[in-house]
Order: structure tokens, then sequence, then C-alpha cells
DNA sequence: GTGGTGCAATTTTTT
DNA sequence: ATTGCACCAC
């Protein structure tokens, strides 16, 4: 099944392992076929072995391929998760020598943004905000302490942020809390220092599996470096051309690193591709050529020509979305489609407003990932925040966001003068409310409120004792009082039943997970699942990001959008980052399989104003004598393009031989 | 403490 | 143009 160089880097275990995959080269193969070949072949034990990925829908399928290699103890026994979700892990393992109590929280992105906001000078404009939590979060990346990031700053803004990355940190400390970054970073800061814990943990993980290397910070590759050591027990498998995260830390350096820390890396090229027609491939290749490169590559494919790749050329978004909407509405009968080889990606979540209209219009079933995420609905966050709370009481965030709901008259004011009160006392918000000398100091009806709340949750708390998770969720949805209040704050039948709805499957959630675990850590765990990649989305075409279609692949791809400021994106162009935004449109390209539709539209909203566009430099950068432009004016398109008038001429030619 | 009105920011991408 | 949020009147 596999080829040569597929089948040296199974095989291939004594020295680390640099797998440079192209797009569609089997990469997964790859990572499955060796852990089954670790298992089977080098007789190492199943529990030994992490396979490290980005997204947990990419560790739910690597999870899924290698369950059919493997026996079901074996696959229940392997470590197949995020970074993210091994790095809580190990937290929750050795929380006491991170300084951290059981049952700490995970902040989620919204959480860290508030703790900010808080500590930044007050009325400090969202975009200064955004500019500092950048920086904290870089800091953070690059495995940086507080003290550490205050010594490296280089800038007055640096500085800012390094002093505010400080505060920030003691106060995630008094809250028993960690956030996303130290997810990786305090493992890491543990590792590094602590030699009795780095050599447990290298024993306990011998070889490790790295999905899109090319995506990993500073702190993974260091997390990397210090649990593989001098042994190398390392598989990497990435792609510099499909480094699209730089924005947000990612080090495609990371990939020249590794011979430099292991001299005896081994390197070994994945070029045929097993995904795109020659045509598609031809396009995405020379596309790329744009860009420079320190590794060499030339994907080369056995599959058919293909027909040509199409530009649509439109007035507007709307314009857009409507073609778009008619040919994937035709492509299910033309090529005996199914309405999930179809596949529709965009620069920019804000593009698939018009086209869900033009879908829902031509009755054509769409799913959209990513956006709305499950778990960044209110009603799933809350009580989520209940179960927090109750494992963690110096979770202030969390007390905040519940503590008037449902709703007992605490308003601003009692949560400001119940956190200076807390703040004199040293204790959390929730041990504030226990005191009566607190709640002495405030008007009856909060004192009142506090105090019930308090006592709720004393009683949920000595029953979660006696009950499994699943059992205590139930309980906070019921006893909080919570679906009442949802039922009579929420007027719109659908809306309400979709709520409740929503806060089903969290019980569902709960329900299918092991027995053993608690209701806190398993809240930790959901924080980490942060995207939609729960639901399946069934027959239906799919609708995302470029980001977000990474690793997928589909016989259908219409890329919306290649317009210049959107595709290459504004930001992108501003900071002169062209290279990502071109590699972003080869990762499009090259989740086709076998059509690929690319369209512009003339104008567009910019802030509400409507502009004029240009195309997209990267349509200019494809062979032309691949593309079939269709203009806004398709009588004159017609005869200008050699494919489709030779088609013509074939349909003509068919009617005078038929009948 | 809650429910309204007007203003400002929004368009990268996500664990 | 839409939407979230800050500020103000009950």
């Amino acid at each position: 099944m596999l080829n040569p160089q597929q089948q040296t880097a199974v095989e291939h275990c004594d020295t680390p392992l640099l797998v440079l995959a192209g797009a569609g080269s089997g990469k997964t193969s790859v990572i499955t076929q060796k852990i089954a070949w670790l298992i089977q072949r080098r007789k190492l034990a199943a529990g030994k072995i992490a396979a490290i990925t980005f997204t947990n829908k990419a560790a739910r399928e690597m999870r899924e391929r290698v369950g059919k290699l493997v026996t079901s103890e074996d696959a229940a026994a392997l470590t197949v998760c995020t970074f993210h979700a091994l790095g809580l892990k190990f937290l929750q393992i050795e929380h006491a020598r991170a300084d951290l109590r059981r049952g700490f929280s995970v902040f989620d992105a919204s959480d860290s943004d508030s703790l900010i906001k808080e500590l930044a000078p007050k009325g400090a404009k969202p975009d200064v905000l955004a500019g500092i939590r950048h920086l904290v979060s870089a800091a953070k990346g690059n495995g940086l302490s507080p003290a550490e990031a205050l010594a490296a700053a280089r800038s007055p803004k640096e500085l800012e942020a390094a002093a505010l990355y400080e505060m920030y940190q003691a106060r995630l400390a008094t809250f028993n809390a960690v956030d996303f970054d130290d997810l990786i970073r305090l493992p890491l800061q543990l590792l590094e220092t602590d030699d009795a814990c780095r050599d447990a943990w290298r024993e306990r993980l011998r070889y490790l599996l790295v999905d899109e290397y090319q995506d990993t910070n500073d702190a993974q590759y260091r997390l990397l470096k210090v649990l593989a050591g001098e042994r190398g027990g390392l598989t990497c498998v990435g792609d510099d051309d499909q480094s699209i995260y730089a924005w947000r830390g990612a080090n495609p350096e990371n990939i020249d690193r590794l011979g430099r820390d292991w001299p005896n890396l081994r390197v070994i090229k994945l070029e045929q591709n097993y995904r795109c027609g020659k045509r598609i491939l031809r396009a995405a290749n020379a596309l790329i050529a744009h860009n420079p490169h320190s590794h060499e590559k030339k994907l080369w494919s056995e599959h058919p020509e293909g027909a040509p790749i199409r530009v649509l050329e439109c007035k507007d978004a709307d314009h857009e979305a409507e073609k778009i909407a008619a040919i994937a509405a035709t492509l299910a009968e033309k090529y005996k489609a199914r309405w999930n080889d179809i596949a529709i990606l965009y620069r920019n979540n804000f593009k698939a407003r018009p086209l869900e209209k033009a879908l829902r219009l031509a009755r054509v079933p769409y799913h959209l990932s990513g956006a709305l995420s499950f778990l960044d609905r209110d009603e799933v966050k809350d009580i989520l925040c209940y179960l927090r709370l109750l494992t963690n009481p110096s979770d202030d965030a969390a007390f905040l966001r519940v503590v008037n709901k449902p709703r007992r008259e605490i308003g601003d004011t009692t949560k400001e003068k119940l956190g200076q009160l807390a703040q004199s006392k040293h204790c959390s918000l929730l041990e504030a409310t226990r005191s009566d000398a607190v709640l002495r100091q405030l008007p009856a009806r909060a004192a009142n409120g506090l105090a019930a709340f308090s006592e709720l949750l004393d009683e949920l708390r000595s029953a979660s004792l006696h009950e499994s998770a699943a059992e205590l969720v139930e309980r906070v949805i019921r006893r909080t009082g919570y679906v009442a209040q949802l039922v009579a704050a929420t007027p719109d039948p659908a809306v309400r039943e979709r709520k409740l709805g929503n806060l089903n499957e969290l019980a569902d959630w709960f329900r299918a997970m092991q027995k053993g675990a608690s209701a806190g850590d398993l809240a930790a765990q959901l924080a980490l699942l942060s995207h939609a990649d729960r639901d399946d989305p069934g027959n239906a075409v799919r609708l995302m990001t470029l980001h977000a279609a990474k690793g997928l692949e589909f016989r259908f791809v219409f890329i919306a959008g290649c317009e210049e400021g959107a595709l290459p994106s504004e930001g992108a162009l501003d900071e002169g980052r062209l290279d990502e935004e071109r590699r972003l449109m080869y990762v499009g390209i090259t989740r086709a399989k076998e059509l690929l539709t690319l369209s512009w539209a003339a104008k567009s909203r910019h802030y509400g104003e409507i502009v004029a566009n240009q195309p997209s430099r990267f349509l200019a950068e494809l062979p032309q004598a691949d593309l079939h432009w269709q203009g806004k004016d398709p009588e004159a398109d017609q005869a200008t393009t050699r494919e489709t008038a030779q088609s013509h001429m074939a349909r003509i030619r068919a009617m005078l031989a038929g009948p």
C-alpha cells in the first residue's frame, strides 16, 4: 500500500525523522502505519507512544485510523491528542509541581480577555487590548516566564505587555487557573528544570509523532526537544508550504532546527500526491513556486488531467454566492456528486453570509464549520462555569459569570464591592460570600442573593461527592433553576428549543465520557474542545475558512473571494506578509481532487461602504492555460476559451450523431 | 439593578 | 450595515 519513501519513513525509528510531506502525499497513513509498526515490530508498548496533532478533529481521525491497524487494547492505551490536551494531562498529573491545586481551571480565550481588560489601564481601546493580549500570548508561546519576558522586552509596548503579563499571571495563580498558552509553557518549564520529572516523562513517552509539524511554536518545539532527549524517539511530519499559522506564533524555522539539534536527523520527502488531478497540482505548484523555498519539493500525480480550473468573475458578493450555489446544485447531477463532496472555502468568516443565503435559496443543504462553536454558546458556558466553580472555588472568573445566573439580584455594584472585600481578605470571591463579616457590609438584598448562591454551591458540592460527572451536570442544570430562567427569559420557542437542546447535548457529552473522571477534569478537557468539530455535518456542502480546510479533501472545491485585499488579506498586505497568504491559497487549491472553481467579486462592502475590487494577484500567478475565465458577460466569454469552444463543438457533434 | 438609547468598532485566520 | 457595549434614566 505504501510507496518506498512512505515505507522507509514508517520503518525508520532509530534516529529522529523529519518527513517533508507535500499536500495529499499520505502523511496520515505514514503516521498511523508507523504507530502500528512501533507496536507490532518494535514491540513498543502502546502506552508509551504519543501522536500529537493541532486540532481535536485531526486527533479523532487519527485515533480512528490507528484503531483499524492495532488491537483495541493498544488503541486505548495510545496517546493521540493535541499539544494542548497533552499539556493538560501533564498538568493534571503534575499539578503540585506546577504550583497548582487539584481541580485547577482552564481559562478560555474570553476569560483571558476579560482578565487582561481588567488589568490594563482603564479605558484602553480594543485594539490596544488586543495588542497586549497578543504580546502576552507571544511571550508565553516563546516559553518565557514573566521575568524573562520583562528582560527580553525590546520596545515600550513589549515592556508594558511584559508588566501586564506579570500581573496577569499572578491573578491566574490566585484563581488556581491556567490559560491555553500555559498548557504548553508550564509543562515545558517543569521538564526543563526538574530532572526527575523530565526523566519520568521521557520514560513514559518513548516515542513521539507530530503531525503538522510546521505549525509548532517555540515552546512546543522545546517541549518536543526535552521529551525526546538525546534518544530522539521522534517523527515530525510537516510541509513548509502549508505553514499558515505564523500569525499566532507558529515558527516554520522549527523545520531546520531539528537538524541542528539532532545531527543524526533523517529527512524523507514525500512528493507523490494521491489526491489531486494533474491540472490542479500543476496550478498549485506554479503558485507556490512564487515563494522562496529552503526545501525544494516537486509534487506529482498519476491522476488524470482533469477539467480546467474555472475562474468566475462576479459583480458583487451576492452575485458570486448565487453563481457558486447554482453550480454546486448542478454538480450533484452532472458528476453524481454527493453534497459532502463539495466544499466552499473563503479567507474570512465574513464571506459566509451571502453564501449561506444563496445556498438556502437554491435549496442546497450546507454545513458551516467552525463558526458558532458549541462551547461558545452562553448557556453551555454557564453550566461549564458552574462545574469549574464546584471543582475550583478560587475560580473568580467562573464565579462572576454564574453568580447572577439565574437572576439573584446581584449586579455590577455588588460584584465590585465583593471584589474589594475579597481582595482585602486575600480570599476568593466565593470564600468571601461565606463570611458573615463580608455579607454584613452589603445591602440586605445582595447579601441574601449571595448567601443563597453559596448555599446552592455547597449543596451541589456535597452531591458531587457521590455522583458521577454526568449526574452532576444534570443536577446543576436542574437545581440551579437555570432551565426555568431560560424558559422564562426566551420567548421565541425556536431559540428556546435550541438552547435547551444545547444543554441536553452537553449532558450527553458528559454521559459519553468515562465513568471515573471527575466533572471538573472533564470540564477542563471540554474547554480545549473549542471547535464545532463535534457534530457530524452529514451529507451537506461544507462551508469553511481556508484555515479550517487544512487536512481535508473534497472532490469539488470552490474558493470564493479571490480578491486583492481579501485573499491576500488587507492586513497581510500591509505587513508585507504575502508568502503566508500564498500558502493559504495553496492549501485551498490542494484540497480539490477533481474540480476547482475560483471566484472573485468586482465590488464588495468594506465597513458598510461599497468599494471596487481587483482580482487576486494569485490568479495571475496560476498557469493561464489551465484556467477558464467566465466573465460577467457570459455571451462574450463563451467563445474566448478553447476549452469551452471544444466542449461546445463536442455537444453539437453529439447532437448531430444522435437520433 | 435592570432595561433602554446612542456610539464605536468590525474584516483575518484558532488551541 | 450590523452588532456589541458603554452610559444613562427608571
